[in-house]
DNA sequence: ATTATATATATCAAACTGATATAGATACCT
DNA sequence: AGGTATCTATATCAGTTTGATATATATAAT
């Protein structure tokens, strides 16, 4: 998917800043998918000048400025146009799977080179961050309005419910099966 | 994990060409890590001409010639070195997660405004290439020579019993709950 | 005061991908 | 015999993306 149609797919759950659209990637959408400042804030700049979305600057008591974009009729417009072209060419692509990079996966592989205790803390810490997950998952409590937009949504329910039976499985096969890699 | 380490990593399983490197990261490997052409020829360049690897052109009949690298032992120490050191920085980093870029996820997130025949497609398609992966991982007949170095780690045995059980669960799951998403 | 932290926008070198070019060899079709 | 397609194999590069850094405002802590 494009990050244009990313964009203006998290605008229309509401108005929202660059910082702010980075911080829901760094939430639990961060388990999907994530850009960065550096594609953020140029996407958002040439969106507004194509008239995708539009911007208010907004003065903030006890915190600088920002330029909260919201997105227009023609943004809303070229968002559903894209997320059916982007779900024919998933389709079509043959391609299902994720992009994935995973840093404990390749230590994992290479574990015959590294000291025991290295290799444990590796594992340690590993489940120790799946177990957090699990719970950020689970948590059903307050959160920040933009954690708060992206849970109203309908497939989120689904969505979270999917990755608590990921992690709740991958940390029972972990800790049933870790004795296998000494 | 740096590039370079990685493809050392790899050509300690056995002496191996670019071209071979990048089936690897084609085949089961592809769900944990990849890299390009682009990103894998200039390093193995790289790495010859700093002596980590050697490098033997070979001819082949039916098939061009191909040059088959083949890992030094300053290139093993420079690997362990690297392990070591890519671990620790992977513990005092705090960030144990893996890096995703999922458009199935995204195409589920923004489901609503996709019609309800192309979001089913969307999950069948997604369900098939699930089932046909499941059974990749639980293949054990012959393969060929380079997927075959990478099943001889003793830590492979782990990884695929955790991929299984993950794509089992997640499988499951879908099957059970995707009727939640209309 | 100084340091640290959080919010906020912006930029850019370095790295990486995806596409394309080139080329040898086989296989199939007409 | 020519044309097309496919597979193996190496290489390059424009365009995209990241990760780091710069800049700035405000609060809080030492």
């Amino acid at each position: 998917m494009q990050k244009d149609t990313l964009c203006l797919g998290l605008l229309s759950l509401g108005p929202r800043s660059g910082y702010e659209i980075k911080q829901m990637f760094e939430g639990p959408l961060s388990d999907f998918y994530s850009l960065s400042f550096g594609t953020i804030y140029p996407t958002l700049n040439r969106l507004q000048s194509e008239k995708y979305v539009s911007c208010k600057q907004l003065s903030q008591s006890k915190k600088p400025d920002k330029k909260v974009y919201t997105i227009t009729k023609k943004g809303k417009d070229l968002m559903k146009e894209n997320l059916l072209g982007d779900a024919s060419a998933y389709i079509r692509s043959g391609n299902f799977g994720d992009q994935i990079k995973s840093e404990f996966f390749l230590l994992l592989l290479f574990a015959k080179y590294l000291p025991k205790e290295t290799l444990e803390t590796v594992l340690n810490e590993r489940v120790l961050f799946l177990q957090q997950k699990l719970q950020q998952f689970k948590y059903d409590g307050p959160v920040p309005s933009d954690l708060q937009a992206l849970r109203n949504e309908k497939s989120i329910t689904f969505i979270r419910g999917l990755a608590t039976t990921l992690i709740e499985s991958g940390l029972n096969y972990m800790e049933k099966n870790r004795g296998k890699l000494n």
